[in-house]
Order: structure tokens, then sequence, then C-alpha cells
DNA sequence: ATCCTCCCCTAC
DNA sequence: TAAGGTAGGGGAGGAT
């Protein structure tokens, strides 16, 4: 059978040609799969070949949405009505755009297309759809980006800070003030913000009065929503009326606050409000604390932007009506010059896309009279009383020009710079103003991947290829002006226009490049290293700039040179020199750095590993109590993090900082962790959990295991590890696969392999003593019911016993819906993309007699190949598992079942791309995708890629 | 060999 | 006042 099968992966033989039974193809093997298989509670079910046309009509039809989810047809029944997606695609697309800020906008858009008007009547009947499409898109938008759906305009051109204390508390304010049309600033602006909102009178106190400021008391907004109209603010003022109190007392507003705040204290001393400094003892302290710090949001936004980016893939939006428009507007342009360069054949362009000191641009788009100064994003205004120990998130290039540096302390960048004017941060802006820039560049290709909330990579080839040889109507042109930099350019542009921020964009033929290239863009431009250049280029590069290469790493490279040295300069040490200094891994990619080299994908599909919670920052407790309280608040956190992630750990890890020996008790940043020690205690989670009761009993333990005083801590962090999907029905392919095959617990290959030699042993025994019905447990079934399909129960051997198939599969059909298709994201089977670690992975599994889990992930991985296009990965996939059925270790029944599982894929394939009879030769012979022939082509360019075909499996993303 | 634990390092 | 988070890669050295 082996040889049969290589000779088909050669081409050579038709697959099961010598096949003893006779009939049309798809009846080789009875009854290989049973109808239920790709199908689900109704849909787009697919009982044989007469009625089959649902089925095909979706899986063939390349501008239709395989994901069941979005055909809906009103009239059960009958056939699926024809979908515009164009004009669906242009509805969410307006609708995105729209519910950026302009509410108003929104709101005429939707009564506008309610109304009927604009489209002809007979596009009306997707109205359902758009409406489902949108909600979808508003529910993904609540529970991911934390928005809020808008169901009024009370509140419109209305803004509120809330400042301090307030019941109810300002995250319920956030959302009531945002949903009813009006806007939310966590910071108070200047001139923007038109009510402060307030509870406690001792709060307006220690922030002093700022002039205009409009102060009034949380009822405000909420009896303004319960009378559905915005009430008039003088009945709701937190201090009296200014002119009334004028009037009444006859003296000052200065004297008149003296007394109010004077009561304040009083009250505040009686232990009547809360304290003012805030420490971790607070159980509001992590909410209060994550509201402002900025590190926890730009972790907190990467998150989110990525979470954004393959949302936008799943949602299939079109990126064509953004292409043509660029198109239009790029045929107004000529360029000229080094700008008009195209991209030579068989090079690739990947841009870095990196917005200029986001956060000040952010704040520059409102305050014009701010450009062109030195001006910091900062806590700390910078003035007087604050002590200057607050540090910079990001300046402007006046700034920088003077030594001032982001991170720097205020008081370190007023010494450099005296006319640095501090600006406060505007969270919430740079939430939006991220997902605009995502939105800009992920309308035009989805080939990118988000770094950071500004930052990215995307791989723009196809994207200039597109537009290659517009210049002479439809005559490929190989001097067409429209090349990288005018994409560049255009981009930069669009971002520009939507956002009001510059963007700076590095291009290269590789990710690193063009990642170095960015500092030679910046400010607001664009730098394009090609291929011819990038030796020369990357040379004069510092070492110290490339990515990767810190503080440490730089120290440990002393001895090859000093801190300023150049790549090129490195290039005359041996790989083996570097590891003995840096490690195996490291060297080898510093190796590869600085020689320009670097393979790694624009597009990479990640699981999450972990999450986290830590806090290093008003850690002061001063007895045991408060200690395990903040635990307990940590857990809820990791908590509500799991439950948004829809996983579970199965490992927990717990840091702690600790004063160091010789450090001062109180640390010159107030409230801040100063020089410590760090314990590290993990354990196991099992069964895997993701209440925070448990997590917390878990980390006291822990904690106890670490002898530290609790008046030296100074910082308390928990890590979640060995995640796994909580929830069968809400699970992406790639976790599954890593839960399927995760080391732990029931499921684990590992322990499954030795439960069944055990097995094996028990079982000889008791052949010997002759029995009949040998039956072997099968896994058991996992917390959340994974597993609990009674079908797993059967080993595969009955099955086959009988000529058949299990109806049901490991992967549950709702699982296929949320498959993100067509997508060019890598698909790597079971988290690996390396070949070798893939194939080992297959034996380990396959060391397992076939059981319908195991059938159902080989087959279910396969089909998403299929699905995605991606035929030469499935084509490396099926080699490595014939080749797997080498080795002496495989268990019986996998010859049988791998031809199963290929006749099965043979088939998914024909109906998916039409008759093809073999679907292993298919790249071969056809035009069906230009894109492999350019992947194949870059590979062989390739000058380190290992050519092991055994180990390399490869994946090709196709546009 | 490979994994596990307890770190360290890096990036934004 | 200030708000020093978070996820992932990797290494050393011991355990299996």
């Amino acid at each position: 059978i082996l040889n049969q099968m290589e000779g088909v992966l050669d081409g050579e033989m038709k697959l099961y040609a010598d096949e003893d039974e006779p009939g049309p193809s798809n009846q080789i093997i009875p009854r290989v799969v049973s109808p239920e298989l790709f199908t689900g509670d109704g849909e787009l079910t697919r009982d044989d070949e007469t009625t089959n046309t649902q089925w095909s009509a979706v899986v063939n039809s390349r501008d239709t949405v395989d994901a069941p989810m979005i055909i809906d047809s009103d009239e059960p029944g009958t056939s699926k009505p024809p979908v515009d997606f164009a004009l669906m695609r242009r509805w969410l697309h307006e609708g995105a755009e729209q519910e950026e800020n302009d509410g108003r906008r929104r709101g005429a858009a939707v009564g506008w297309m309610m109304e009927g008007r604009g489209d002809e009547k007979g596009q009306l009947r997707s109205f359902g759809h758009y409406m489902r499409l949108k909600k979808d898109k508003l529910q993904h938008q609540v529970n991911v980006l934390g928005r809020v759906k808008q169901v009024s305009e009370i509140f419109k051109g209305i803004s509120i800070f809330v400042n301090g204390f307030t019941y109810p508390p300002a995250l319920e304010l956030r959302s009531l003030i945002q949903s009813h049309g009006g806007e939310y600033h966590v910071y108070y602006e200047y001139g923007t913000t038109t009510y402060t909102v307030a509870s406690e009178i001792a709060t307006v106190k220690r922030s002093k009065m700022r002039k205009n400021e409009v102060i009034v008391k949380p009822e405000l907004i909420v009896d303004s929503v319960a009378a559905g109209r915005l009430l008039d603010h003088k009945e709701y003022l937190l201090l009296p009326d200014e002119d009334e109190m004028l009037r009444r007392k006859g003296g000052t507003i200065s004297q008149a606050m003296k007394t109010l705040t004077e009561k304040a204290g009083e009250a505040e001393t009686r232990g009547e409000k809360r304290q003012g400094a805030m420490d971790a003892r607070d159980a509001a302290f992590i909410d209060e604390y994550y509201a402002r710090s900025r590190l926890h949001l730009i972790s907190t936004l990467a998150q989110e932007m990525r979470d954004y980016v393959s949302s936008l893939r799943d949602t299939n939006s079109s990126i064509e009506t953004a292409r043509a428009e660029m198109s239009e507007r790029l045929k107004e342009r000529s360029e000229e010059g080094a700008n008009s360069r195209s991209l030579p054949p068989m090079e690739r362009a990947i841009f870095h896309v990196d917005l200029d000191c986001f956060f000040v641009s952010v704040t520059l788009r409102n305050r014009p009279d701010l450009r062109g100064k030195p001006v910091a994003v900062t806590h700390s205004s910078g003035s007087k009383e604050s002590n200057g120990f607050s540090e910079i998130a990001s300046c402007s290039y006046e700034a920088r020009a003077k030594g001032v540096k982001n991170g720097s302390l205020v008081r370190d960048a007023l010494r450099k710079c005296c006319d640095l004017v501090c600006v406060p941060y505007q969270f919430d802006d740079y939430r939006s103003v991220s997902k605009m820039i995502f939105d800009v560049i992920a309308s035009h290709t989805l080939q990118l991947r988000a770094v950071s909330c500004d930052e990215m990579y995307v791989d723009a080839t196809s994207l200039i290829r597109s537009f290659d040889g517009y210049g002479s109507e439809g005559v490929v042109d190989s001097h067409s002006s429209i090349g990288p930099i005018v994409i560049a350019n255009y981009l930069r542009g669009l971002i520009r226009e939507r956002t009001g921020c510059p963007a700076s964009v590095g291009i290269g033929p590789n990710p690193l490049v063009a990642r170095l290239a960015t500092r030679f863009a910046k400010p607001d431009g664009v730098k394009w290293v090609q291929k011819r250049e990038v030796e020369e280029f990357i040379a004069n590069q510092k070492v110290s700039d490339l990515p990767g290469v810190g503080y440490s790493t730089l120290n440990k490279l002393g001895e090859f040179g000093g801190a300023d040295m150049k790549c090129g300069d490195m290039r005359k040490f041996e790989e083996k020199e570097l590891e003995g200094v840096l490690g195996k891994k490291t060297a080898h990619l510093l190796y590869r750095m600085i020689r320009g080299r670097d393979d790694s994908e624009v597009v990479v599909e990640r699981v999450r590993k972990s999450v986290s919670c830590d806090i290093n920052y008003g850690i002061r407790f001063t007895k045991d109590e408060e200690l395990q309280q903040f635990l307990s608040s940590l857990a809820s956190q990791l908590e509500k993090k799991l439950l948004q992630a829809r996983m579970k750990a199965g490992a927990i890890t717990l840091k702690v900082m600790v004063r160091a020996a010789d450090a001062p008790v109180e640390t010159a940043k107030y409230l801040g962790h100063g020089r410590c020690d760090t314990h590290t205690r993990c354990g196991r989670l099992d069964p895997v959990c993701g209440d925070a009761e448990k997590l917390v009993n878990e980390a006291r333990k822990l904690m106890a295991t670490i002898k530290a005083p609790v008046e030296e801590l100074r910082g308390i962090g928990i890590q979640l590890g060995r995640l796994v999907p909580s929830n069968s029905a809400a699970r992406p392919l790639a976790s599954q696969l890593n839960r399927f095959f995760g080391r732990k617990r029931n499921g684990g290959i590992i322990e499954g392999i030795e439960k069944m030699e055990k097995e094996k042993e028990n079982e000889k025994e008791k052949e010997e003593e002759k029995e009949e019905g040998m039956k072997r447990p099968r896994l058991e079934q996992n917390e959340d019911g994974i597993d609990d399909m009674e079908d797993h129960r059967k080993p595969m051997r009955d099955y086959m016993a009988n000529d058949e198939l299990p109806a049901r599969y490991h992967t549950a059909v709702s699982d296929l819906r949320i498959l993100p298709l067509p997508s060019t994201e890598k698909l790597s089977f079971m988290g690996e993309s390396n070949g070798s670690n893939m194939k080992t992975k297959i034996i380990e599994m396959m060391t397992e007699d076939p059981s319908p889990p195991l059938y159902g992930s080989l087959l279910f991985h396969g089909w998403a190949l299929i699905q995605r296009g991606e035929l030469v990965s499935l084509r490396d996939f099926a080699r490595a598992i014939l080749l797997a059925l080498n080795s002496p270790r495989i268990a019986d029944g996998w010859m049988f079942t791998t031809r199963l599982i290929c006749a099965e894929w043979e088939k998914m394939c024909s109906r998916r791309y039409l008759a093809v009879p073999d679907l292993l030769q298919r790249e071969e012979r056809s035009n069906w995708n230009e894109t492999v022939e350019g992947a194949w082509q870059n590979e062989e360019e390739e000058e380190d890629s290992p050519d092991n075909d055994d180990t390399t499996l490869t994946t090709f993303p196709i546009m």
C-alpha cells in the first residue's frame, strides 16, 4: 500500500486504481463517511449526490461565505436565496466606518437603509442578512473591543470626565454616556470635556479646580437617561452654583470653596471617605490602576488588534472596493524618479507600517497649537508640585531632538528640555485610532500581522502586483510607475486622512529588513531597501538596532565589539562562537539577522499560550489579609481574561517581587517597586479550571511556599498556562488541535501511549485466557464534555469490523463554522509549523490505534487545507502521514484508515474544485493559482531553507 | 532525548 | 505624587 501511495504522490498512479471493488469512485469504499460529517442541525445537508445542490453551491462558489452562519434562508426548506455579498460588504464597510466617532452619521446611515431608500427593492431582501452581520459585528466589538452600542442621542455633543470614586462607578457611567451618544473622557480635556462627574467633594478638592470646569453629580447622567433627555446640569452641580454662592454669602468663590473643602476634609479625617492615595490594599485598586496604566493599555490594545485582524479575516471582508478606489486615485497620480521604482519580479515587498510617536500624534490632532513643539504624553503635568517621577510614554520628534526619550522621567526630561509640554493620555482615542489604522490597511489586504496598536507588517507583494502594468491599459509594463513606494505613500495618505496621524513605512524583501528600514523612513516617510541592497544595508546597521537585541544581549556581545558595532563587523564570527555566549537559538537568529536573512512569515496563526496579570506598582501590604484579598482580586481579573479568551488553564505560575535586602524601603518613584528579587513558583491545575476561587486557592498555596514578609512584597503576578479552550462550540481550530494533542491529562498523547501500552499487556493476558469482546476503555470524558460523544467510546476496530465509519467525530460540526474561510493564514498542524515536529506528532498520534477522534483530527485538518486552497500543504501533509506509516511504532489499523482519509480528501477536493481526479497532481498541471508557483520559486531562492523533503512541510498562503 | 521549573530577556 | 503590563522566546540545570 505504501508503495502505491508513494506512486500516487509521484503522480504516476491514480489513487486506489487497483481497488478490487468496481463502481464509481465515490463508492469504492462504501459508507466511508456518514452524511452528517460536515453538516449540522439541519443546515447544509448532504444526503446523496442528487440532493447536493445546496452543499455544492456553497462549496464551489469562491464568492460565497462558506460558514453556514451567514446563510440563513427566510423560508426554510427552499434553496438558499442568492445573497448579494458585494452589497453586504459595502454596507458593512460603511457601517464600520461610521461607527468610529460619529454617531450622527451612523444614525443617518442606518435610518437611510431602514427606510429602504438607496438601493432597489430587490436588494432589501438582504437587509435581514445585513442586520445579522451587523449584529454579529457589534457583538464582537462589545466583547472584544469593549465598545458600547449606541441606543439614543441624549448626550449628543456632551462629554464627561469622571473624577474619583462615584456611584454608579465610572465604568457604568461610561457605558451610559456612550450608549446615549456622548463621549467619555478618561482625562479631563480642556475646552473639550463638557462636565466633570464626581460624587465626592474631597476628590474635587484634591484635584485642583480647572477654569470653566463644570462639576456635576453622577445623577445628572442617570436621571437624564431615565428622563430620555438631557436635564439641566444646574440642578446637579456638585458644588453650589457660583452666582448663588456669591449672592448668599457675599464672599468670593475661593472662600466658598475653602469652606466646602474644609468640610470635606473633616469628613475624610473621620474616616467617612476613602483615602486619597490608593494602593493595592484597596479593593478597587486593580481596576483603577488598569484604567491609568499605559503599559497595561498597550498590551491590551496589541491583543485587541490581533483579535480584530483575525475577526476581519473571519468576516470575509472585501478588499475589492478599496482596491478599486486605490486604482482610481492612483490613476491621477504620476510619480517620477526613485518613487516610481517598480518591484522586480520574484521580489517580495514587506511593509512595516508604524505610526510616528503614536500617543503624541493622537493628541496633536486636536491641538494644532502644539505642532512643532516638544510634546510629551505623561501622567504628570510636569508642573510645580509634581516630583516628576512620572514616565514619558511618548514624545514628539522636537522633544527627542533635545534628548528626551520615551520612558524618561519627566524630571529628567524637563532638565534637558525646559519648554517641554506635557499632555495627558487619551486612552480611548488610542483605541479608536488604532482600529482605524488597521481598517485602512485591512481593507486593501488581509496579509497583515498586528504587532502592536500602532504597528504592523503587511505583505504588500500581491497588492502591488495587482497594479503592476497598470500604466498601459492591460498591457504588462514592467516600468509601471506603481511600485512599492507609490503604494506605501498612498496607504500613508489614507491613514493620515482618516486618523490625522502620520505613519511611516519601511519596505524590504522580508520583515526584518522592512523593520530596520522604518528607522530611515521616520518621521512621516517611506524607505525601501531592495533585495539587492540588503547586504550593504544590513552591514551598516548597528547590532543594537536589531530586533531582539536588547540590553543584555548587547552586553553579552561585548567581547565581539563595542556597543556601536555594525552588523557587518559581526559577520566575521562563526555561529559557534556566538553560540557560546548567546545560546544556540539566539546565536542562530543573530547569525542570520546580521546577514539580512529572515524567513518569518507576515501572516502567522498563533494560539494564545498564556494569560497573566502582573502588578508591580502600588504593592504595599501591612497584613497578610491584605495580601490574601489582593490575590483574590488578581484571580478575578484572570477569570475575566480567561472567559474573554474562552480558555481554561492547566498550569499556574506565581511571581513575586520582594524588596532587595539593600534597597531602601521607600522607592524614589511613588509606590514603585524599586530594586527587587523575584521568585517564581508554579503548579498544575488538574482538572483545568478557569474560576477565580480555585485559582486563588492555588495561588495562595504557591504564595505560602515563598517565605517573604508581606511588608517587603513589591510586585505580584499570576500567569496561567497550558491553556485549553473552554467550550467546544466556539473553539478555533488551532486551539482545538492544541488541546487534542496537548501533553496533559486524559486526552494527552504521552499518557495515552502509556495507557495503551499497559492495556496492551493486560489484553494479551486476557486474550490468553481467551475472551471474545475485547474492550479497552476509551478516553475518559473531559470536564467540559468535548469527548462525550458516545461514538468516541467505541474503538475503530469495531467500526472496521462492520465495514463502517463513525458518524460523528471529535471535531464538533459547530467548529466548522468558525473556521475562517477562505483565509490566507497559514494553517499549521497542531500549532506546529516546523515539519519535523509535525511528523513526530503524527507518529505519536498514530501510535494509538485509530479512533474516531484521531481519524477526525487528521481528516479535519486536511479538510481545512482543502477549503483554504492550500493544496500544496495538503499534499505535504498527506506525505507526512504516509511516511509516518514507515515507523515501526505505528499501530495496526492505520494502513486501512489512511486510505479512508486520503479517499475522503480526494472527494472533498473534487467537490470544492469541481471534478479533479487526482488532487495530488493538481498543482502541477493546472493554473488554478499562480501564487503557488510564485511561492515555490520564492522557496527555492531561500538560501537557508532546509531541503529535506521528509521534514519540511510547507504551506503557501493563497490570495 | 525530552521535559519541567525557574528564571531572564525583549517588544510595544 | 503615579499608575514599572503582558506575551512569547529562550536558556540552565535537574528530572524523567
